[in-house]
DNA sequence: CAGTGGTCTAGACCACACC
DNA sequence: GTGTGGTCTAGACCACTGC
């Protein structure tokens, strides 16, 4: 007696704890609430800080909370449902919750030529754009123009900046797309984007890169990177059906 | 003199790891090279144990490594994109690749209930199918079809196992399907996923989640789970123009 | 068996937000 | 200031693989 069970198979300390504080979200939190601090919660759970700090990860990993150095950490709402190439056969979205930020000529990096499937030395316009949604910054977004897709642009020749980067979209819009293709994959988020997304270098985030093709050729590369913690993106074309938004947590 | 610069911005330690371990790995090795052990690693780079854990936790998180408990640790292939839902107007895949595994039926998680827009006592067959790529486990699906949804398949009354998963699939295939909406996040694997994707609990995974639609209803509901590490999950429709694969790296 | 990565501890100090 | 999460250390032991 005394030990009903052998634990023959010991699961890991910060996995049960994963598990009981994931219950605990659900029955004792609501969303927005603040959590007791690392040091208390660890000692109340009678573990070291970094045990419990592993635990808290992959919640934050999942989505189910929100921690900010020198605040503290929040119950977080469930995932917003983000709009990915909902339409196939349509350039960038250029709605209201796409911002342009700026946007230059330069040689692009290795990997983007080829994909671009342009001579190293060929100009690129590189726009930056940054995407907001239900108020907060949700991507950050490189969008890859070869000079040869926009010829106009060169005649303009409008100055850098954000002026500059929605000329580039209206010359691209003016093209006829012949279909586009996307990945998604796991990725971290770089000095430059982090910042824009309003997390630290290296969280982890969603790679959205999207080839915009016109008579064979790609006519434009976009790399998205998402908020992998606030963001499930959406790749619906459900014929025209709408379905509704539930705020439905994934089974476990 | 001495020191060039003040600092003013100290990077982490495991950050500035990270960003050598990546310059090394694309210079220095090559793919299944292994790497030294992390004790070895972490004396040569003059930081404890632990630091270095955090810089090969990103590179693996970023595929660049593949980290085996009681092996060691080697340089991971480029990641393989896995087509997921290139057809937009297409019943789950039933190719090669996939593999059904078990089919029970049950009454299903709350939030699967709640998608499915079914009472929750209606039966409901849960398909466990798992995808296989390039030899590799990649994927892990659980497959929800109400009962209402095939009602042929109460008469044919197949034993449980893979022959009436084939049964729901085929009986499926019938319907004529409206469309179909797909969301991806990231997660992280629950056990029994995890041991059929070869991996540790709580590894970092995308859920894809694709709702089936027949005449407005959604008439089955997929819950896959994919190797992040390993998997860059494309939706490509390209208007029928093939692009080909190349081994890039995403530019950093 | 020896060697690997995985888990855990008990501290310390730092960067940041807020008062 | 105080309090928060973020980083880092130097150990220890465990679980697994392969010889």
């Amino acid at each position: 007696m005394g030990t009903t069970q052998l634990e023959s198979v010991p699961e890991p300390k910060y996995w049960h704890l994963k598990t009981v504080l994931s219950e605990a979200l659900d029955s004792e939190f609501s969303v927005g609430e603040i959590l007791p601090n690392e040091r208390d919660l660890a000692a109340r759970f009678g573990v070291a800080r970094a045990t419990l700090r592993q635990a808290l990860e992959q919640l934050e990993l999942e989505g189910r909370l929100q921690r900010r150095r020198g605040v503290g950490t929040t119950v977080a709402p469930p995932r917003m449902g983000v709009a990915v190439g909902s339409r196939q056969h349509a350039w960038p979205d250029a709605g209201d919750d796409w911002q342009a930020v700026d946007c230059t000529v330069t040689a692009p990096p290795a990997a983007v030529a080829a994909a671009l499937e342009t001579g190293p030395d060929e100009a690129v316009h590189t726009v930056r754009r940054s995407r907001v949604s239900h108020g907060q910054p949700v991507a950050a977004e490189l969008l890859y123009v070869p000079a040869s897709s926009v010829p106009a642009l060169s005649a303009i020749d409008a100055p850098s900046g954000p002026a500059r980067a929605r000329g580039v979209l209206r010359e691209l819009q003016r093209l006829e797309l012949d279909g586009r293709e996307s990945a998604v994959e796991l990725g971290s988020a770089r000095a430059e984007d982090a910042k824009e997304l309003d997390r630290l270098p290296g969280a982890p985030v969603l790679v959205v890169t999207t080839r915009f093709l016109v008579e064979g050729r790609v006519a434009a590369l976009s790399v998205a990177t998402y908020r992998a913690d606030t963001c499930r993106l959406t790749f619906g074309d459900a014929g025209g059906v709408v379905i509704d938004e539930g705020p439905e947590r994934r089974a476990s």
